[in-house]
DNA sequence: CCAGTATACTTGTCTGACGATTCGGGGTGA
DNA sequence: TCACCCCGAATCGTCAGACAAGTATACTGG
């Protein structure tokens, strides 16, 4: 909505960086799900008080990346196909939201096309993780070019779990990254020619198919444990 | 989605209820706009630690309730006229959502019909903050009815705000009640029927009403402050 | 083999403290 | 007189250590 462009600079405070390196672990999956996070052994890998790994894995929890209740050591919860699906539903209001809002006013976020950018740089190599983290651009892009404070807290909220299920599932690994990137490509076409109604089809087809690759990938782990 | 009733009991954690507290003294109004809340002030008007404090602030502040950069005091927000249209924005993507999924179902929520009969009976008397309460209740339970956690997560953030505005602007004073419960009574009723359509659009043009009311309150409050 | 208890682990909360940062006021110099 | 700088008060960020309370697990007795 302004034309301010911001640069976000690295975590100041210290849980801050604590709280960024821990996400950064779990969505990656280097925290595998059903592992078990103690404030105590957070507080002793990163050698700091126990209260601010406290406060970091509260902040987790409140964005889905943790479970925890009440005097139970909280763990990388394990999505199943009903968090995915109540994942995507709840993804696909938002984003709906955001494109149909930018096509109106034809608006294509530049942050939108450099992460774009970003992605056919990635889709080379085997970065997978690069892969991963331009698509979560991308999609932040669209909303957060809305100019919608709240659209975009509200976005933050899932996005998390977006990150984590393709983190754990590596659902990137399924399809062609080009392919990611054309579905991406008709969108932003879409909101560039003000077509408010077409970009929201191609943002739930994206979706939609990005959450077949999900349920996909977890039927298929299931099969393979299931026997064993 | 589940017959599942459950039974929300008290808060039962020491910061859970002191949060609670809190929360309600905003919303309600009790703490002036612009007031300010130290961690200390906190701890000390309810003899708690400060950690304790600090945590309750925090949350608050997730939740837009409180306005907060490091190292400064946390103050309440005055909401102006952008932020109230960035708030119902937001509101209107969620909600929207949600009574058109109910309405494809027909599935009223009975929480929503007793949350209207709350509000009758609070009509009768000046029992505002029952009145905010049941309103703020109906909405809720329309998400809630959805069941998808996620949908309702993402309503809790932009609710409190909308909680604050209510009091802060005592908007409901501006039109009798029974207009508010008449328009809840049209969506529930597109609901029964069965039509996404009309629900979505009674849904609008209720958050429409409620919207200009506030923006109508807020413009008068200020054309009466510039002068003075 | 099952049930009940006991113990270890984890979290919730408190006390107390120190360094860092911000903001406002007073002193100094032009 | 006014602008500027410095300093002190207020507040927050972080830490250490401690105790209580709840949970889960292992062990023991029937």
């Amino acid at each position: 909505m302004d034309g301010q462009t911001s640069f976000p600079l690295g975590p100041s405070s210290l849980t801050e960086a604590l709280y960024e390196s821990v996400r950064k672990r779990i969505v990656n999956g280097e925290i595998a799900p059903g592992e078990k996070l103690t404030e105590v052994r957070i507080a002793g890998e990163y050698s700091v008080a126990r209260p601010t790994a406290k406060a970091c894995l509260e902040r987790l929890t409140a964005l889905g990346l943790l479970r925890r209740t009440t005097h139970k050591t909280a763990v990388v919860p394990k999505l199943n196909e009903e968090d995915i699906r109540d994942l995507y539903f709840s993804r696909e209001t938002v984003e709906r939201a955001a494109v149909a809002a930018l096509a109106r006013t034809a608006t294509v976020p530049p942050a939108a096309v450099r992460a774009q950018a970003a992605m056919k740089a990635a889709a080379g190599d085997m970065a997978f993780a690069s892969q991963v983290e331009a698509d979560i651009a991308f999609h932040s892009a669209l909303v957060a070019a809305v100019g919608s404070r709240r659209l975009s807290r509200m976005h933050e909220v899932i996005l998390g779990e977006v990150h984590l299920t393709m983190g754990q599932f590596q659902a990137h690994r399924t399809t062609h990254p080009m392919n990611v990137v054309h579905e991406h490509d008709d969108i932003l076409k879409a909101i560039g020619d003000g077509d408010p109604e077409r970009a929201q089809q191609r943002l739930a087809h994206h979706l939609d198919q990005a959450q077949g690759r999900l349920l996909g990938r977890l039927r298929r782990e299931e099969s393979e444990e299931a026997p064993a």
